[in-house]
DNA sequence: AATCCATGGCCTGACCACTA
DNA sequence: TAGTGGTCAGGCCATGGATT
């Protein structure tokens, strides 16, 4: 079976599973890129991908691309992934993902210290003070609500007041993984968004469903 | 039998540089 | 300023062996 064929039956697969678009565009991403080498290189079925040939191409992300240990694993996830469905379909013997090695990484996390993080939030209150716009108010209590929730930034970002129970004192967000989580608030995180929720209702008409809004 | 723990598989969010 | 392509980084869950 042709490359092209086997994965565009592999996508509609995915598509049907209700994978997050994210997720496909990864998949996406990763395969023009594979297909266009793998033409290159003159290989056009599914047959012809030995883990010699995918170490092959690894080696072109590594040396070529400069993809670091992550970017190679990830994609290693991701033959595997497509390549043990040509499996499970029987459209294929082996899988030949199936072996390779992980890559090793290094992993090193990084943080805000305590001196920056009053740092940023001086500012922000200075300029809130400065300002008292819009953007200055919302600014200083995203993060306010950042450091006093641990929320991701795409939970932040599709907050609604209707999550926000300001009297109990928690929040429920729907983010990574598709989990709804419920969040307990501090009482400064707390104050801080009924403080935005009476600025938005004295300068909008209207208030947005979403916590966090710009100028629309 | 229950619990613990490391590992691998998979999904998805976040970041970054570049372009329009 | 928004969008996009490419890369990086978790985080959940099942599994299976080890330990209690």
């Amino acid at each position: 079976m042709l490359i092209r064929f086997a994965y565009k039956e592999f996508y509609s697969d995915k598509e049907l599973e209700g994978l997050r678009k994210t997720t496909l565009e990864s998949y996406e991403l990763l395969f023009t890129d594979f297909m266009r080498w793998t033409e290159e290189n003159e290989l056009e079925h599914v047959s012809d991908i030995t883990p010699r040939v995918l170490k092959s191409y690894l080696s072109y992300c590594k040396n070529e691309r400069g993809n670091n240990p992550t970017s190679l694993n990830t994609k290693v996830k991701l033959f595997n992934v497509f390549f043990g469905f040509l499996v499970s379909e029987e459209l294929l013997e082996d899988n030949p993902a199936k072996h390779i090695k992980k890559f090793k990484e290094d992993i090193r996390i990084q943080s805000f210290s305590d001196q920056e993080i009053k740092q940023m939030l001086s500012w922000l209150r200075r300029n809130r003070r400065r300002e008292n716009d819009l953007h200055a108010v919302r600014n200083y209590s995203i993060v306010v609500t950042l450091l006093g929730t641990g929320l991701r930034v795409g939970e932040l970002v599709s907050l609604r007041w209707s999550d926000i129970h300001l009297e109990s004192g928690y929040m429920t967000v729907f983010g990574k993984t598709r989990r709804q989580e419920t969040i307990p608030m501090t009482e400064k995180v707390a104050k801080e968004l009924s403080y935005l929720k009476g600025f938005y209702e004295s300068k909008f008409e209207k208030l947005s469903p979403y916590v966090f809004v710009n100028q629309q």
